[in-house]
DNA sequence: TGAATGGGCGCAATCGTTTGCACAACTGTT
DNA sequence: AACAGTTGTGCAAACGATTGCGCCCATTCA
């Protein structure tokens, strides 16, 4: 089927293209008349502009780009929800990339952004980028940037994160509270920043407690949690507490628990940071400080519309922390 | 800072715009040496190609579009994610869009689409979507449509599912085999067609069966199955199965277990259909028939790639499904 | 009656890329 | 020496929408 242009309007209609374009737009010069006649031809004809030629001719393309290590899972795919929620109501489009933790596809990710012009981009980096340089050129090419969750240390850059330290001594004063003396507290990667933050305001409230003794683990996957895991809560000496700063290592944490028969209700507490789903699956529910994807959406792409608008300072921002002691809701 | 174009390349060079063109297109006309100086200033300008222009001039757009009533949960997450990746690897874009579950959305959603001059576009039906006017549009435009999980009951439409029919079959063979008589059955929306197709398989099955009640329910949110689930398991008469069309619905159920504190582990038989994480994360595991969201994915971009080639024959296409009795795995 | 005003519209350039065609400068053939 | 064939390149139109400028005609005022 022949696709309705301007030009194909302005042909049925003896009208020019500019007549018929200004026509649709409202514009003052056009007469009442025509455009009545345009809009209910445009109407009928179910006329849809062409985005590509309205982006090629204006130099700017309403598109956002989002890269992400992978959409799955229980905190990435709220915040893409948040983030397309916003962009439909400011009728942006949203194009959305996953990078698997794997630079080469990063940056190859970029450059698909970059030939598509995107307004502007969300990234959460992959656990071991290291070069900087296909990100500069985002800001050389003044192309708004908004990382999150898996931020640069370098504040250069606009981030976007839970408030790491704060949700982490959360957690760190609810064990305290609970007078818990051994604790295995399980971060990501040892690369990222989020897990050095977390980990670092762990023990910055731990450690004046002479009496308590805290096992820091890194653990890249599940499974890797689930293996540490199983190896604590194998030993003669348990902990009576465990920290988990993640949906991803709760499940593995919590699965060596199961199989361990671990009593998790009553004598080892277990405490995590959480989207907020997971942890209300298990019986007894898990304590957990809410870190939630949606909210962390919102808040990004606030900072984005400001950045598309022309704010130019470079901020770190964080969404608040909220212990949540789940209980059974009957 | 400026951006680098043909034009731009070829001033540099002294070149006209279509020499550059078709040196970087390794087109036969063009002298190795010119080719070689235009590939190494477009390298080091590090130019990207405008897909706006390329779209625009070819009328074609390497993007496909996605509606899917909401991007998070246990089973849409990992469908765009397969999607994703076959685009990447295939050098699509992919645009995607929420409806909600609301009509109007969804219609608007269609537009955004057209105005973007998608390829192709998949679409995961909400809930109560009747007018298919819009989607008839499509078709007249050549767009390829594929729909998946919440397909239009009319065979006029490609669509991809898991076996619905097999899936609930499967599950309702393996009640029985554990001599199970008072099963709750409960299943998603009773407009949908999925809901419809898999109460039809299992009530295939259980009613030759005469010593064997079901209680059909449908639920459209995991707390309509907790509250559902609620009531059968208060009675005197507990049921001693329960089946789950999804895991949206495992979740709200399970959670009434739990608080009721009924002994899934011996008394009653729960069998789900699921993507698989979440069976896994209960104790002890749920038996499942699997209903892989990242296979259907990859089916569905297969139908898509053919569709945009050029096959025109409108299938019913699905994927296999799997039980899955689940153990612990030390 | 002539000039100024302004309402309503069209022309043409532009965005970046692709591509059919033309053309200039050679090479090789009679 | 004239001609055909080849090689390498440029011109210009096209994709669809926007917009500055200019034009025509009617109206108004001196």
């Amino acid at each position: 089927m022949e696709t309705i242009t301007l030009k194909r309007i302005s042909q049925v209609l003896g009208l020019s293209i500019s007549t018929v374009s200004r026509a649709l737009k409202n514009h003052p010069d056009i007469s009442a008349n025509t455009k009545k006649r345009v809009n209910e031809l445009a109407e009928t004809l179910e006329y849809e502009p062409n985005m590509n030629a309205i982006s090629l001719r204006s130099k700017t393309n309403r598109v956002f780009g989002l890269i992400v290590p992978t959409i799955s899972g229980f905190f990435y795919d709220s915040f893409i929800s948040a983030i397309e929620e916003e962009c439909r109501a400011q009728q942006y489009a949203l194009m959305i990339l996953q990078s698997g933790n794997d630079v080469e596809i990063e940056k190859n990710n970029l450059r698909i952004c970059r030939q598509n012009r995107v307004a502007g981009l969300f990234v959460c980096l992959s656990t071991n980028t290291t070069d900087f340089y296909p990100f500069e050129k985002f800001k050389e090419a003044e192309i708004p940037l908004v990382f999150f969750d898996k931020v640069p240390e370098s504040k250069a850059y606009n981030s976007i994160c839970i408030a790491d330290a704060p949700a982490a001594i959360i957690a760190a004063e609810w064990l305290i509270a609970k007078k818990k003396q051994n604790i295995l507290a399980l971060f990501g990667d040892s690369n990222l920043l989020i897990s050095k933050t977390r980990a670092a305001a762990f023990q910055k409230i731990t450690a004046p407690h002479k009496n308590i003794t805290v096992h820091y683990q890194y653990c890249n996957s599940a499974e890797a949690a689930k293996k540490v895991s199983k190896l604590y809560f194998s030993k003669k000496q348990k902990p009576d507490a465990l920290f988990c700063m993640s949906d991803e290592i709760l499940i593995g944490a919590m699965k060596s628990l199961q199989i361990l028969e671990v009593d998790f209700a009553n004598q080892v507490a277990v405490i995590g940071l959480s989207d907020g789903l997971l942890p209300t699956l298990y019986n007894p529910e898990i304590t957990y400080v809410e870190t939630s994807g949606y909210k962390l959406g919102k808040l990004a792409f606030t900072k984005m519309i400001r950045c598309v608008n022309g704010a130019i300072e470079v901020e770190q921002l964080f969404t608040p922390s909220v212990l949540i002691k789940t209980n059974f809701k009957k």
